[in-house]
DNA sequence: TAGATTGTTAATCGATTAACAATC
DNA sequence: TAGATTGTTAATCGATTAACAATC
């Protein structure tokens, strides 16, 4: 019997992190145990022990994790071996980060093409790929399945271009520009939103100024 | 007497969204109740109530909040008003958007000076800033009164970017680095975790295929 | 006045942490 | 065997939501 998906959203978060630091540990160590993973990472090692069980339910005790075999179990879990399609709406500066970084491939995503509504950019590349006109968006959605929209126009055309996406059959739309958006029911917005971050950090700051 | 600082995390982290929509409505909506900001951003009523009760408090019922008197409550809570000098590590694709974006100043953030270790990147200009050598660092920090750092560089040199950076005085790191860092109590490391969105988006793919 | 809206107090929910039994 | 480590069950903690009294 296949076990109930009851993986929360905060474990889901933290998965990634502990694929990224046993591929890193690989080789070196053969085995690993929660304990040690929740010292590298910084976590509570039964809070460690309790993600990792509801991906793997390998480990041994007093022997810990085989590091290959937790690796492929997160993996499996993850979908890295499986391809997720992408497109990416707004060429501009951080829409050409996120082309031309190549760490996403390691988890299974990859953006089959860029698109802009500026005459400007169209045409030129980024990352090895040539940024198309929003005319293209539903013929190369179409033809390579894309589920998953990436948004990185300026706040003022998000929303339209959020639209667009779900008009060609996006499901999951992963945001950075500052805007909430508004989506039929079944699709997931996920917001990178920088200014809530930055707002952990000043009052950080502002807090020691005054603290105790 | 003023009132302790009972401002979760959470709360923290939803106040620049409601500032941002604010500002984008003033001038339209000269006052504004909760329950429209929730509708507005697709919270829950009570939750935007409680959020704005513990910044201002100058809101009277049947009425709502005066639009502008929200506004520069929030700002003056999130210290939008006061100037944050940072600087940044890393002057790739990424380090570059975020020098380029010209949002963070509605939020009081001020990037300073960009660094990299790269000879061939140095004396390169991104957002009018010009990229300086590592061995600027310590001056401009000390020039500056810097106490927010952001790093942008590849994994690899996350920890030695920080730890330069903490060895400066940082007291506050914005990490764009798929790294777990170590740092000294009373430094906070806000991990802006590209991978981890991904991870939500993805399931919620894969959820659907398999789901009810 | 009546009703919309605030703000507060209590209930619920979910996630983290602690305690402990199981096991190699 | 003894002890390290896992995995589970219970307790704690924090945040969200619901119910309700206060008020303009």
């Amino acid at each position: 019997m296949v076990r109930a998906n009851t993986v929360s959203i905060q474990t889901l978060r933290r998965l990634p992190l502990y694929l990224h630091y046993l591929k890193s540990v690989r080789g070196a160590l053969p085995r690993i145990s929660a304990t040690v993973l929740a010292d590298a990472l910084g976590f509570n090692d039964v809070q460690v022990r309790k993600d990792l069980g509801s991906v793997s339910g390998n480990g041994r005790p007093k022997k810990g994790y085989e590091t290959e075999e937790l690796i492929a179990d997160l993996e499996l879990y993850l979908g890295c071996d499986s391809r997720t399609p992408a497109v990416l709406i707004g060429a501009g500066n951080l829409g050409r980060a996120l082309l031309s970084y190549g760490g996403f491939s390691d988890y299974g995503l990859e953006i089959v093409a860029a698109f802009d509504s500026s005459d400007a950019v169209v045409g030129t590349t980024a990352g090895k790929k040539t940024v198309m006109g929003m005319d293209k968006l539903r013929t190369i959605c179409e033809e390579n399945g894309v589920r998953l929209g990436i948004i990185t126009v300026p706040a003022a055309g998000a929303q339209s271009a959020c639209d667009k996406l779900v008009e060609c059959g996006v499901k999951a739309i992963w945001n950075f520009a500052p805007t909430t958006l508004k989506v039929p029911h079944g699709v997931l917005v996920e917001n990178e939103n920088l200014a809530s971050s930055l707002a952990v950090l000043s009052k950080h700051l502002t807090g020691e100024d005054t603290g105790a």
